[in-house]
RNA sequence: GCUCAAGUGGCGGAAUUGGUAGACGCGCUGGAUUCAAAAUCCAGUUUCUUCGGAAGUGUGGGUUCGAUUCCCACCUUGAGUACCA
């Protein structure tokens, strides 16, 4: 009987399927266990073989798990919602909702050959209104909560107005806007209705207001900060601006310390919480208030060394500060404007490239120093931030090296207020080494008793105090896309109003045209069935909104995170129609045990979900605060692509109408590699900013591209570092700007086995390069250059599961994914090592199955053959509690070796044996342990259990070493005495080689493990 | 720049209370089987070597009887973050 992978897989796929083997039942005499995976977003391009590792990865424990007596949740759906699924939609023109539905059902099937022991009886999808209900009543909750600093939680909004209504809100110590308005319980009463709503919503955890966000043109919506990166949208890369728009956004920042604190009790890893604690950015000072003579207005910065404030010689505002235009005076107007417009043209990318470059403008005016009453000229510079602190701050340049700079560049003096310490080079900001001079009473103080002294100082003139600033700024949780939630909300006089929880879903509204618009108009605005009728409690026709009853609801929709920042909780009672999840299910599976997903969610979904969890915690809604226990992040596998190289002048970048400088990192390009520094643009575009020089010369241009060419034709292209540094002279005295050998992505069907490309093939694939020219070897061929990177359709690098599964079936894929290294590692994909862990299940099935069928027997098992099963029981146990998968799928081909080797047919040794190994390769274990004789799952039965008994040992094979180099090995008994073993070892022939007539100087001996001569 | 992680054969990787470096697998070489191939099985495979051995875990130092493992400095790669006051 041969190993028939693909009978024996689907029979037991729809064993499992039809018995509901994995179904978990809420309440049960064994203890719990809740392993979670990251749910997909179902994307068109189906799973490639990099998907299912984190999967595999948990299926392994919950399986171990099982046998171990644990009553374990293992639940698997879709982050349904959100860009990516909307993005292909539009791609493909269809409805998201149609695409979604084909995705999850590619999903599924790919999912389900490879043989997960998922309950999918509890399946979530985020898109789901039986789902998204409760994603808009947790909205809902949000928007009726504030955050109280005294009982450090949510409350009610109800409990504030209460407040409000009693004593106005001098009392009341809530994390609110920062522009608040003071007013009494008189005060209060007299607001209008609308005023009272408005001053609420400073207050809400999630609330309406105009905030400066990062919108993206090309995406027609906003982003939150963690969805940009190096200054593009991290899906597609497309640029991304600064602009006010009237948004929802999350109070998150009100759990700032508690996210902070809260990491300390989980068993995250520490690259993670690292990372988490950065984008929180928790940083401890003083806030100090600079009066502005003969003006009404102050300038409050935030700074961590209030110790320094004598050293201050100027104060710099960021560009965007409100006071900008109220203070220049006129005579510096023309250079403050013409700044500020400078700055508002360089895209956030731009600033970003070119932190070097010092520019900033004096506005004319001063401020007065809190204690020597001297006055401070203001400054603006782009190097201060309008979104960190308060957008300003008090320049000291003898203690902060971007003050000195500036001060440098602008001839500002820098007095020098620490004691001993040469500032003629650089400021000095070494805290520890602080000793403070030339500033009244901070005099001879260190840094800890400075900032001390000096914040009490501040409290008693009231212009300052101590304070903690927090870099978390508050989600942004609109978006301006069709594809999403919809807010539970309709608006009466522009203010927004919750529909009540009773009435929901309000359902995603049918429209005709689902695309976002680069204006920022949401596409539920082309929706004609998108009003709320309040008496009649439904969503009914626009055309009804001049009735009395019927309003506007809201256009936006949620963003992708919403709906998985609480979906963990929703598999604990998938199918609840009335509550989120049963208190009973809460209480029962309280947690996450659990959690496995990619890094990539560390400052996006990893931190809005502990956001929630918290404050559903707040409101007695579910039993802990933390809603994940343990979380391993899975490595990436990584794809081989193969690229062919072809020489262009650098083009223009114009995905946004703008002209841009050096490409940082252009994700319109697969990969770029700069051969010199500066840019061409069109004649009619030249700029120049600081040192780099824009200009435009075709002649020079074509100059310089034959000199390229000439000079790499025939030469073997190696590495791109060389490459640049090799040409940057040729290029330098051409006076010419830039030309790049690019890297293109070849379609591996035009590579032949020894990695040279079919030029003519692959002009053919991409037109575009018809008449480019691409870079040869030597001997004239065009060979591909192999590189690692992120598994990608338009890398052309992808592996298909379904490919893995149907050659060598779904436990050899399961196998080899863990084989490849250590699951948090990331690894290359390399299909050709498969065959070693699929013979090595042949090898299996053989040692249980003969030609003639089964030969397990009741034979006595053998010394070895008991030492060899509980050696691998001891190893794969402490293997999977250290999740360290790759180690144990050695183990067990060792194990196989060994026993095949022994001849073993012991139904004593071969039972428990597959019962280690089907959480591995549960298909083949159920199948032989059916064979067996046993009727039910192999998932039911009991781990088997280590007995150290059979590992003793009589002797060692001891390696002796001479100064800690082994040089032979002698064979003795465990139990003989250091004095002999030492005689022994002097006495063998090959010590008396080693040491050459030496006398040993020392001999350690170390019983049962080694023995080291010194000679 | 800062923070973190990692550097071991041709490749993926194994080995840490400091104790036989290269487990296991891929690839490669030779052999058996076969008309042949696939599959399977056996042997070998870090480097150098005068075949006795010797060197060897990014580089240079240190601690130790003994270091891939601990300490210091540096180099390289990857990830994150970036004018955070």
């Amino acid at each position: 009987m041969k190993y028939d992978f693909r009978r024996i897989e689907k029979d037991w796929q729809d064993y499992w399927r039809d018995h509901k083997t994995f179904k978990a039942v809420n309440g049960s005499d064994k203890p719990k266990y809740y392993v979670l995976d990251m749910f997909p977003y179902p994307s068109g391009a189906g799973l490639h073989v990099g998907h299912p590792l984190g999967y595999i990865a948990s299926d392994i424990y919950a399986r171990y798990k099982r046998l171990q007596g644990f009553n374990v949740l293992h639940p698997q759906g879709y982050d349904s919602f959100g860009l990516p699924a909307e993005q292909y939609a539009i791609q493909t023109g269809q409805h998201p909702a149609i695409t979604t539905a084909e995705n999850i059902k590619t999903y599924r099937r790919q999912l389900d050959q490879i043989g997960f022991s998922f309950d999918w009886s509890r399946e979530v999808r985020t898109s789901d209104p039986n789902y998204y209900k409760w994603t808009q009543w947790i909205f809902i909750q949000l928007f009726n909560s504030w955050y109280n600093n005294d009982s450090d939680k949510a409350e009610d909004i109800s409990e504030l107005i209460k407040l409000f209504e009693a004593e106005g809100n001098s009392t009341v110590n809530a994390v609110c806007d920062d522009n608040i308005e003071p007013f009494s319980a008189e005060d209060w009463k007299s607001f209008s209705s609308k005023k009272q709503q408005q001053i609420l919503l400073q207050y809400r955890l999630t609330y309406l207001a105009e905030t400066e966000v990062n919108w993206c043109p090309a995406l027609g919506t906003v982003l939150a900060n963690d969805e940009i990166v190096n200054g593009v949208s991290e899906r597609g890369g497309h640029p991304v601006i600064r602009k006010k728009m009237t948004q929802w956004s999350m109070r998150i920042s009100a759990y700032a310390e508690r996210l902070l604190q809260g990491l300390d009790k989980i068993d995250w890893t520490d690259a993670l919480k690292e990372s988490q604690r950065n984008w929180i950015g928790k940083s401890v000072g003083a806030s100090v208030e600079f009066k502005i003579p003969n003006s009404e207005s102050k300038i409050s910065v935030f700074t961590t060394r209030p110790d320094t404030i004598f050293g201050v010689s100027f104060m710099t505002l960021a560009p965007e500060h409100e006071l900008v235009s109220q203070i220049t005076t006129p005579e510096q107007k023309a250079d403050v404007d013409a700044y500020v417009e400078a700055t508002a043209k360089r895209s956030e990318r731009d600033r970003m490239a070119d932190v070097k470059t010092i520019s900033g403008a004096f506005t004319g005016a001063y401020a007065e120093h809190p204690f020597t009453k001297e006055p401070i000229p203001i400054w603006i510079g782009d190097y201060v931030l309008a979104g960190y602190g308060t957008g300003a701050v008090m320049s000291v340049p003898c203690g902060d090296q971007r003050d000195y700079d500036f001060a440098k560049h602008f001839k500002i003096p820098i007095p020098n207020i620490f004691d001993g310490v040469d500032i003629s080079e650089e400021a000095f900001a070494d805290k520890e080494k602080t000793v403070i001079g030339n500033s009244d009473f901070l005099n001879g103080l260190n840094y800890k008793k400075a900032t001390k002294r000096v914040i009490y100082e501040l409290e008693k003139i009231g212009q300052g105090e101590g304070k903690t600033n927090y870099r978390l700024r508050d989600a942004v949780f609109s978006r301006q896309r069709y594809w999403g939630e919809p807010f539970p909300v309709y608006y009466v006089n522009g203010m927004p109003q919750m529909i009540d929880a009773a009435h929901l879903p309000i359902k995603l509204p049918e429209v005709e045209k689902y695309l976002p618009t680069e204006t920022g108009e949401p596409p539920l605005g082309n929706a004609t069935v998108w009003a709320w009728d309040r008496l009649k409690a439904e969503v009914v026709s626009n055309s009804l909104i001049d009735n009395e009853n019927v309003f506007p609801l809201e256009l936006n929709t949620m963003p992708g995170w919403a709906g998985s920042s609480w979906y963990f909780n929703r598999y604990m009672d998938a199918s609840n129609e009335n509550e989120f999840a049963s208190q009973e299910a809460l209480n029962y599976w309280k947690d996450v045990d659990l959690y496995i997903g990619g890094s990539e969610h560390a400052t996006g979904h990893l931190l809005y979900a502990r956001f929630w969890q918290k404050f559903l915690f707040d409101k007695n809604l579910v039993p802990v605060d933390e809603f994940a226990k343990k979380l391993i992040n899975q490595g990436m596998i990584l794809g081989t692509s193969a690229f062919v190289y072809v020489l262009e002048p650098f083009m223009t970048y114009k995905g946004d109408g703008m002209i841009n400088s050096i490409p940082v990192s252009l994700p319109i390009y697969d990969k770029i590699y700069i051969i010199s520094f500066n840019y061409i643009a069109n004649a009619d575009e030249i700029h120049e900013y600081g040192d780099s020089r824009f200009f435009h010369n075709t002649k020079i241009q074509d100059k310089l591209t034959q000199t390229i060419r000439e000079s790499l034709r025939g030469k073997v292209l190696k590495d791109e570092f060389d490459m640049s540094q090799k040409y940057v002279d040729d290029i330098e005295n051409c006076n010419v700007t830039a030309l790049y050998i690019r890297p293109l992505h070849t379609d591996v069907s035009f590579v032949n086995s020894s990695d040279e490309l079919d030029i003519e093939a692959f002009k053919n694939w991409r037109e575009e390069y018809k008449d480019a020219e691409f870079i040869t070897e030597e001997d004239g061929t065009f060979k591909v250059k192999r590189d690692v990177e992120k598994m990608s359709k338009s890398k052309y690098n992808v592996v298909n599961p379904d490919d893995i599964v149907s050659d060598y079936g779904a436990d050899s894929l399961r196998l080899y994914e863990m084989f490849l290294g250590p699951l948090e590692q990331y690894k290359p994909w390399n299909t050709a090592g498969i065959t070693g862990v699929h013979s090595f299940l042949k090898k299996l099935w053989k040692l249980y199955v003969g030609e003639n069928g089964l030969h397990v027997n009741d034979a006595e098992p053998t010394k070895d053959n008991l030492k060899t099963l509980h050696k691998t029981i001891k190893k794969v146990q402490e293997d999977i509690e250290s999740f360290s998968f790759n180690t144990s799928v050695s183990t067990f081909m060792i194990a196989v070796n060994e026993l095949t080797a022994q001849k073993c047919t012991s139904k004593e040794i071969l039972e428990p044996f597959l019962i280690l190994i089907s959480p591995y390769a549960p298909h083949i274990a159920e199948e032989l342990w059916h064979q067996l004789g046993h009727t039910g799952s192999i998932s039911t039965a009991p781990f088997p259990k280590f007995e150290e008994k059979h590992l003793v040992e009589s002797s060692k094979n001891y390696p002796i070493s001479f100064n800690g180099k082994m040089r032979f090995t002698m064979e003795l008994p465990l139990d003989m005495s250091k004095e002999d073993i030492e005689k022994a070892v002097l006495a063998h022939e090959k010590t008396k080689d080693q040491l050459q007539g030496r006398e040993p100087k020392k001999v350690i001996v170390v019983p049962g493990k080694i023995v080291n001569i010194v000679g």
